[in-house]
DNA sequence: CGCCAGGGCCATA
DNA sequence: TATGGCCATGGC
């Protein structure tokens, strides 16, 4: 790997170049806040083709459904997006936990977020990345999401983030507006962009953040990644 | 066939 | 505090 980026980008900067290049996301990608929640689990370091098989397979996202559904067939309708004992646990936890809200999303809204969020960390199963997708998708506060994407784009534009996931979340909202609109938009782009330019082994077709990258130097030609 | 995907838990030092 | 092993399927 070679470094050979042009200049420094601020974050901002990233994703108004992303939101030019790729356009309003509108995620979460379900249809209710209990499919995303459910989602969130399910793809749990798994490709989102093999959630859509789980969630197709699904009989129902209620939070009733979820709790009372026998385990074992629990396990065979996610079974496609791996970590099948896990997260047939973890999801079994969430929605026992929504209970406590009245499985209302509504009223989980008007609590204070920092409780709802440490309840949902407790649960065995949701860690920082799925807490805070949570809590930017259903519960709309704003927690900037670092996920693989996020490292790995932002390592490449010279932005090193830390290992550690609250320093790295801290450093981005130390530098960038915080504003729950702008976290649901930015998480979206990032991964969109990271699917498409910036996958573990490089791609490079028409980068949208190609001169504030690095770039690969394969044998004869050096080729924008990211 | 091996690598990887929108992580998280747990044991170990 | 911070690594490493483990969990598991499906696409390429």
């Amino acid at each position: 790997m070679l470094g050979i980026k042009e200049e420094n980008i601020s974050i901002h900067k990233i994703y108004e170049l992303l939101y030019e290049a790729y356009g309003p996301q509108n995620w979460w990608p379900a249809d209710s806040v209990e499919e995303m929640m459910v989602g969130a689990v399910l793809v749990q370091n798994t490709a989102w083709t093999n959630v859509e098989k789980s969630l197709e397979a699904l009989e129902s996202f209620s939070p009733s459904y979820i709790r009372n559904v026998e385990h074992e067939e629990l396990i065979r309708c996610i079974r496609t997006s791996g970590f099948y004992m896990q997260k047939a646990r973890t999801l079994k936890n969430l929605m026992s936990w929504f209970q406590k809200y009245n499985d209302d999303i509504l009223i989980a809204r008007t609590k204070d977020e920092r409780i709802i969020r440490s309840e949902l960390l407790e649960l065995k199963g949701i860690g920082y990345e799925t807490a805070d997708c949570m809590m930017v998708y259903a519960l709309e506060k704003p927690y900037f999401i670092i996920d693989a994407y996020t490292r790995r784009i932002f390592e490449r534009l010279n932005i090193p983030l830390h290992y550690n996931y609250l320093k790295a979340q801290a450093y981005i909202q130390d530098n960038l507006e915080v504003d729950v609109q702008i976290f649901n938009e930015f998480h979206a782009l990032l991964v969109k962009h990271g699917k498409k330019h910036c996958m573990k082994k490089p791609r490079c077709i028409s980068c949208p953040l190609g001169k504030y990258c690095y770039y690969y130097q394969s044998q004869e030609e050096s080729i924008a990644f990211i």
